[in-house]
DNA sequence: CCTATCAAATATTTCGATCTATAATTTACT
DNA sequence: AGTAAATTATAGATCGAAATATTTGATAGG
């Protein structure tokens, strides 16, 4: 792990390597869920459509893999982690348990400075439009970036770059599956004040019950993820070809 | 991360890929302590020790860099992170949160077996020596592996691989830490009963008194490493030259 | 004497080609 | 036909050299 986590050099791909590039490209395109078409990655595949060499595109490759974004098997090339509802369940538990705690760390830290980027943090996102007009079945990606900023900020007092950087990592993964379970027509769910409730609680010093707030946020999430999973759907959506066109 | 975690293909370098040897090599080495000289670590360096191409040696790199165990600089190469006793401070901590929740969880969900192969695993390491006589001043290698194993056994039941993954990153840095300044004459502690005593009231369910034992353990040690950092030794202790010779 | 600028040297990153292992297909044999 | 061995095709892994970026060292100017 990454350090356990993502983005060792800043985010934007502006003067970075080219490796770092596709990096960055990659790992939006899978938690987009933009690909998952077949198991298996190519790299030639990927060389041609981030227009890199291989070299670059192979460290890319191994870092997302080291990440868990990605499988690899010697000699045999990388892969897309496959998804399942077991794995979701999994997932989600130990996310449980790790916000839990840096939660409750967070609040036992807290710092007015804190405390104002959380007000912010919420603030920016119930501004934001969780599906945009033009396109009602995708999610805004503006949205997710805020969305995701949210629960970060929220832990950010804990004390732990280890246990952020995890948290992201299981962040990433939830959001893998949200995005490719999401497709299609909104819930009719009430997702500002599931926030909200989570920040007040937080700003009132009510740990044990923003702790309640946040996980029956993700776990009610997760419910609707398997959800979908079991009313069936198709699970290949994206790009990404496997295997030349039969013949 | 990882994966959240360390070890993809198994373990041997046996049939694998070139850049899956040199990751298992370098890795050991870093656990080992054995480098840690300046804190740049060259690529042609690495190529030229364990004979191998750029190539592969780079993707090693970016696999330990993801993991945590090197950093990165765009454009700047790869160093070996630094260590520092508020970095120790702060991983122990980390440490304890999640070793905590697993341990508690591997105790809820304990089975037969697990009890079996947790037994098997302190006994193997009551067994080994910590020291070999040849060579006092450094640990027997025979034993942090048994010891390692013992600790991942104690948590192998707690029904999350993220978790099981995260404890083991966190464990390799401690491994760091530890091997760096644990060099010299051993200290008077007595590790095997602190060891039998964890899986004995692990084994009677007694989940606190389990945990208390666990903590304990991981907080003593942290606080012998912090000790011989501050009575300073020499950081600067195994191979890895970093700039050409100084003329 | 200190600082800024330019040039040489050193490292990192990338590409293109080659080599090797695996997967697919055909052929041979029972 | 059915299976096993051999062959061909495809994708992955590695090497060696070329292209870029950075650090070092020297020099000129304030």
């Amino acid at each position: 792990m990454t350090n356990g986590n993502a983005d060792p050099d800043g985010g934007k791909s502006a003067k970075g390597t080219l490796a770092s590039s596709v990096y960055h490209q990659l790992r939006e395109d899978l938690l987009r869920g933009a690909l998952e078409a077949e198991s298996k990655l190519r790299v030639e595949w990927v060389v041609s459509r981030y227009g890199a060499g291989a070299s670059p595109v192979r460290e890319a490759l191994n870092r997302l893999a080291a990440e868990g974004l990605l499988g690899r098997h010697d000699q045999r090339g990388f892969f897309l982690m496959p998804v399942s509802a077991a794995e979701l369940e999994e997932l989600t538990r130990t996310r449980c348990w790790l916000e839990e705690r840096a939660l409750r760390e967070s609040i036992a830290h807290r710092t007015a400075e804190w405390e104002e980027q959380l007000v912010l943090a919420l603030h920016r996102l119930a501004r934001a439009e969780r599906r945009l007009p033009d396109d009602p079945a995708t999610n805004n990606p503006e949205w997710e970036k805020l969305h995701r900023a949210f629960h970060r900020t929220l832990i950010a007092a804990c004390g732990s770059h280890w246990l952020i950087g995890f948290c992201d990592q299981l962040s990433d993964q939830a959001s893998r599956y949200r995005l490719i379970s999401q497709r299609g027509p909104g819930s009719g769910r009430d997702d500002l004040a599931e926030h909200r409730t989570i920040a007040e609680r937080t700003l009132d010093g009510d740990a044990d019950g923003a702790v309640e707030a946040l996980l029956s946020h993700y776990r009610l999430t997760a419910a609707m993820c398997i959800e979908r999973f079991n009313q069936g759907y198709d699970p290949h959506a994206g790009a990404g070809k496997t295997t030349r066109g039969r013949k």
